[in-house]
DNA sequence: AGAATTTACCAAAACGTTTTGCGCGAATCG
DNA sequence: CGATTCGCGCAAAACGTTTTGGTAAATTCT
């Protein structure tokens, strides 16, 4: 009673294993009758075709990796969660139902094995500029798709994250809620978000006629370096009345030196961040974001690698995001 | 230029693929200098076997499974993140190390396609008595490793997760703090952690000539459904002075129903849960709660399991959980 | 010294697919 | 009507391992 092989299948039916495969890759033409009759009895025999038996004969591994460049401190921290891990659940799905593993490559401890493993293709997180996972993977040769566009490298299919217009939703939202002089806040490491946000928040400074205030924080630093940083800013900067923080962590950081210097939010300034995690959403106040719906976008990523493993080409397109207006910027 | 086999290898070395296997294995005895030559020279070649002849040869699969019955609202939640995700990111770094793959199996959609996926081995998430993830894989003869015990079912392999004990910290730490009315919310599943945690509760009841005042929640209801139980049962026993909720969710619930009737925490009562998640750190104020050391269990659980797969029964000690002190206990 | 055992290795047969080249009858073409 | 194409199917050769049943030579036993 072991599991039935593509021969007892075959048999079964009456043809060739040959056909059996055909009738299923649809790489040759079967006659349409033999085919059903081959699909059906296959359905009643429970037949699945060995994937040991397939990988071999096709020289794939059926893994993908899940990488972020992201230090863990902010990917995914003490508590090991948020962004990545969003992403990670969505697509770790996506690819089951494509018979394929994700694995998720630990970040980057330099010389490590991830040239071991045998991989079909990689999805890279939120690359930076000339990002060091970029090039080891384009080494081995290995198919990328990147969530979020790589900076300066247009070859490479990805996944728009939208930070563009994520940015202007978020800033036309702060000034519609009465900010005039709003600061900006981003990390230091060259990401598409990040140019985006700047690219974003400067034509909106020149549109609406407001001094850009900006700081770029060191991403390791996490909640206490933007919560530090944060009350520099304001002192330089006392007439602030709106921050736009694109890294939760650094948010909810920036929350804490508002707190301290006793600014009161939404009252005195209002604050929004993109991410919406747990961490936007369990802060006092809860903190405006985005709905980035990262869910489809793991997804769509999968696709894409999928596609690209197989030698097409595929490009899909990101979803629309939408704002999550909260307490932390609204009257 | 493509990958060496082992063929070439063995052709470089001399010997037959047979030694060259056998030396890896070690199933045979080889000259130890013959193993040596092979191994340098396989160093030397950069040689790796091909997981899917092995796989293929061997009739594994590589790939075990990460399942929880706990419903998403509370396992995963909205944000899809917390107790299981940290799990799933350590596991999934442990089982690269074997050349595994970790597949999340999606919290039972029934009939779901769980049928369709060859797996070599699972590890279940705190289950319930009778839970049906655990018939599901012993029908389909699936080797199982539990975290948490499965309930009535000592002959499965299991990871402790030193509920008693965890719950006998809390307690005695919230009794140091003062409290001397302590309440327990749990949930309705029957979880060895549910039940451990309230047998030890019992105990400490009865140790301090306490009455015991508990309540057991739907899990799916999360924090609203926390909220209004905790409202009643606090407008039942007013003179309550302690509270251990033992769901994170149910944790933050319960916070807001103790600010909404006017109770201080730590003050008038103090609150502790078990989960260290972000939940818990992110509560105003931050809840005390117990360092479960998940990465660990995680890793420890995959070693298991492995051991099971191969046939070898080998039980690891679980980690000793260690007490986190926060603001919503200390005076 | 001959028999029995051990050592160190090898050849060949799986494992379950997919792919390639080929055959054969039927349909189409000039 | 002969020649060509097309549709449908098959046999056999990979893909890279591990395992099993061997065989000589070296060692040990009696």
């Amino acid at each position: 009673m072991r599991k039935p092989t593509i021969i007892d299948l075959a048999k079964a039916a009456g043809v060739s294993p040959t056909t059996v495969s055909h009738a299923f890759s649809g790489r040759r033409k079967v006659d349409p009758a033999t085919r059903e009759r081959i699909i059906a009895l296959a359905e009643e025999m429970g037949y699945r075709p060995n994937q040991a038996a397939q990988r071999l004969r096709s020289g794939r591994t059926g893994t993908i990796a899940l990488a972020s460049s992201m230090p863990f401190a902010v990917a995914a921290g003490a508590s090991r969660l948020g962004f990545l891990m969003e992403i990670a659940a969505s697509a770790a799905m996506t690819a089951l139902t494509r018979n394929m593993a994700l694995c998720l490559i630990p970040p980057l401890a330099p010389g490590s094995n991830l040239d071991s493993l045998a991989l079909d293709g990689a999805i890279v997180v939120e690359p930076a500029r000339d990002d060091p996972l970029i090039s080891r993977f384009e080494a081995r040769h290995t198919p990328i798709v990147s969530i979020g566009k790589v900076p300066g490298r247009d070859d490479i299919p990805a996944v728009d994250l939208r930070s563009a217009q994520t940015a202007r939703l978020l800033l036309d939202h702060l000034y519609q809620a009465g900010s005039r002089r709003i600061g900006l806040i981003t990390g230091e490491r060259r990401r598409t978000s990040y140019e985006e946000t700047e690219a974003a928040y400067a034509e909106f400074a020149a549109a609406h006629d407001m001094p850009q205030v900006a700081a770029r924080l060191d991403e390791t630093g996490g909640e206490s370096l933007a919560e530090t940083e944060t009350m520099q800013l304001l002192r330089r900067n006392p007439d602030l009345d709106g921050l736009l923080v694109t890294v939760d962590a650094f948010a909810t950081g920036a929350l804490t030196a508002l707190a301290g210097l006793g600014r009161r939010v939404p009252q005195d300034i209002r604050l929004a961040t993109r991410y919406d995690g747990l961490r936007a959403r369990l802060a006092q106040p809860p903190l405006t974001a985005v709905d980035l719906h990262l869910d489809q976008i793991a997804n769509i990523a999968v696709e894409m690698i999928f596609a690209r493993i197989e030698g097409r080409d595929h490009t899909i397109e990101a979803p629309i995001v939408t704002l999550l207006p909260r307490p932390s910027s609204l009257p």
